[in-house]
DNA sequence: TTTGGTGCAAATTCTTTGCAGACAC
DNA sequence: GTGTCTGCAAAGAATTTGCACCAAA
């Protein structure tokens, strides 16, 4: 996604767009991996030493609902955050704690009709692997 | 799981059967929920009123760690514990909350063929839908 | 100008841990 | 007996919130 496309996002949804938001649109499009709450505070800071964590905290949960990001639970005890772009399952290295991301027509597919057998219009997913390199 | 197969799984992975750890696994076994340390540790009260909190959450982590229980995170800030019995996926209602598990071998398939094609050997998943029913 | 947003710090919530005594084996 | 496990209470970690000031629209 483009500086353009998550600054319209909230535009849509009638978040203002100050110093600190911009900000973390930013460090999150600019990330490749799944940062946590302080990782992204760490990272805003770098570009921002103003930003306090309480800000963090409150936008990524107002970008959460407002569907622009993507909280993950990997059980570490913390969350993770990513843009929600498109929608895909994660792989977790049990050894490294690598998370490799991944997409399957096939998988969807599978899921939708599912839901749909037990009653359930498809609203979002999660679907964690865990698994050794062999 | 009976009594008799929980207690068997403990004694195969050394742990001592204390009053407390039968209880747990009572309650464990006798919840069709997806019930949190402090419904677990309230529940388990009812029992034994001499349990502690502290004794809940130490045993609910050495039981994920033996593999007798698994732990869920659905992203309401805290976890939900359940015996691992046999794999499953979970449907959340996005209105009530309420949890609904299900079982696919097409799903299972799939996944396998996932992880393998990424070079992982698959250990363990989770997945789940949130949905509204229709 | 008017609201919504911010930094700061204190408060909450969930979970973990240190320790002296108790109990399963 | 002895080494694990417990209850208790205090500590820790992650996240939320109240408030006075600030700045987008």
């Amino acid at each position: 996604m483009t500086e353009h496309e998550t600054e319209a996002l909230c535009a849509a949804v009638g978040l203002r767009l100050t110093r600190p938001r911009r900000v973390l649109l930013r460090v999150l499009r600019e990330a490749t991996d799944h940062p946590s709450a302080d990782q992204i505070f760490a990272r805003a800071r770098a570009h921002d030493p103003a930003i306090a964590l309480g800000t963090v905290y409150r936008n990524l949960g107002i970008l959460e609902e407002a569907g622009i990001v993507t909280r993950h639970a990997f059980g570490e005890g913390y969350a993770r955050y990513e843009l929600a772009t498109q929608q895909h399952g994660h792989i977790i290295d049990r050894d490294s704690g690598t998370v490799v991301e991944f997409t399957d027509p096939a998988l969807e597919t599978t899921l939708q009709a599912i839901a749909q057998a037990r009653g359930f219009r498809l609203a979002d997913y999660h679907v964690k692997l865990w698994g050794e390199r062999e």
